[in-house]
DNA sequence: ACATTAAACAAACGACTGTTTACTTTGCGA
DNA sequence: TCGCAAAGTAAACAGTCGTTTGTTTAATGT
């Protein structure tokens, strides 16, 4: 890294994004817009030291300086990505979770789960950008080493993670908390390595299961790793 | 990348180490040996992309040219380092398979689990030497794209899967191959995040569960597995 | 009309990338 | 003791890296 670098100019606000002018037709994304979601793909597809800034702004169409511009920095960069992205996933699990905590009434483990992983899966999904970038990206970050971009990913979902901690404690009144912590964990490979869709399981069944297909994958996820949870805790 | 390069003199053999001379103190370690050494350590802790060779050579106190000289490239260090690692803990693999099957005993899930996982967490951790680094560089690897690299895993490793994937199947007769296949996968993911030892577990449970203890993510992990896989399969 | 400012741009910075070249040292068999 | 191949090395090569600079365009506020 080389330094610090405070921006020439404030940088512009998040949002700040003229309206079409002449019809209402789909507004030409910004040249922000643009780098956010070619960066995405591609740091998602070759991980972030694997992409350069100039294949990023060359792919975007639009000049090398626009990132420093825009985001201070490659690492400002991922962590925009991040802002855009993470905080709807962590928000909408709140919410599936809320939802079924409705009437004071205990939500089942498969609810629960179901809560936690669908968003992470689903969301922000742009078949038109490339299919799920995002979520190949936070996969790969989740195997990556302590870089400032598993801080980032720290900071965005551990609040999310201990209320689902307590909240698949209360299902499972006989476990121990340890018990349920390293389950917990197990969870979050079985998740992040769907996501990878590496393409490993693809060429080891010929094609019969793929983990890109999200529906089919949650469908056989969430029952698999119920019934992990809800086994007999160890010695 | 730049060209295939053919090496200018034939590689050294891979076994040419001359025995200690005097005493019959631990060999001090050929240049070959040190590269190989750290660059498992590097490359598992900052990935391919994220270590230079001057990094590698100057760790391992060593010329730079001695990658080119020794291995021909940065990829044809990766694959010498597969050659030695991967193997033995396929090797490995099938031999605990085959230990459980004597005598025509057909061999219970949770061992045909152990067989598969143990290895894979135990094999290659050498503690003088930074830890269990091809742990996570395998894992690193596995969700890494389409690279050499993951070509030189799969071809590793696809055969002994298959023979597991079968051996599972064997076990559990009631279940569809498709619902094994998933659940394979899911196992791979399992199994990879807990060789990455991310550390994301670590501060989300004050350090109470910690990957990095084989043993103990063994023992929680196989259970944990096994009820997930003998669970009913879905519609 | 003028000043201000966000946005975009081409060009360059120094550091670092994997690889190659040309050279020297070493060790062993004849 | 010679010969010769293996082993090891310093220096250079041709790029790419993330970042910075100085300038121009386009729009706004006064």
């Amino acid at each position: 890294m080389r330094r610090a670098s405070a921006l020439r100019t404030s940088r512009p606000k998040a949002g700040a994004v003229k309206p079409a002018r002449g019809r209402a037709a789909a507004a030409a994304p910004s040249v922000r817009e643009r780098i956010l979601i070619v960066a995405e793909r591609m740091f998602a597809e070759h991980g972030m030291e694997g992409v350069g800034l100039r294949a990023i702004t060359a792919a975007a169409r639009v000049n090398l300086a626009s990132i420093a511009y825009h985001f201070g920095s490659k690492d400002g960069l991922l962590e925009a990505l991040f802002a855009q992205r993470a905080a709807p996933i962590a928000q909408e699990r709140l919410r599936l979770l809320a939802l079924c905590c409705e009437d004071g009434k205990t939500p089942t483990l498969e609810q629960i789960l179901d809560a936690f992983l669908r968003p992470a899966l689903t969301l922000g999904v742009q078949p038109q950008f490339g299919g799920p970038a995002f979520v190949k990206l936070r996969a790969r970050l989740g195997t990556e080493p302590e870089t400032t971009a598993r801080k980032i990913l720290a900071k965005a979902f551990d609040q999310s993670s201990r209320k689902f901690i307590d909240a698949i404690a209360q299902a499972l009144p006989g476990q121990p908390r340890e018990e349920i912590e390293w389950r917990y964990h197990f969870m979050l490979g079985t998740m992040f390595y769907t996501m990878a869709n590496s393409g490993r399981i693809q060429s080891l069944t010929d094609g019969r299961c793929d983990p890109g297909d999200v529906k089919r994958a949650l469908h056989h996820m969430i029952p698999f790793l119920a019934a992990g949870f809800r086994s007999a805790p160890v010695s």
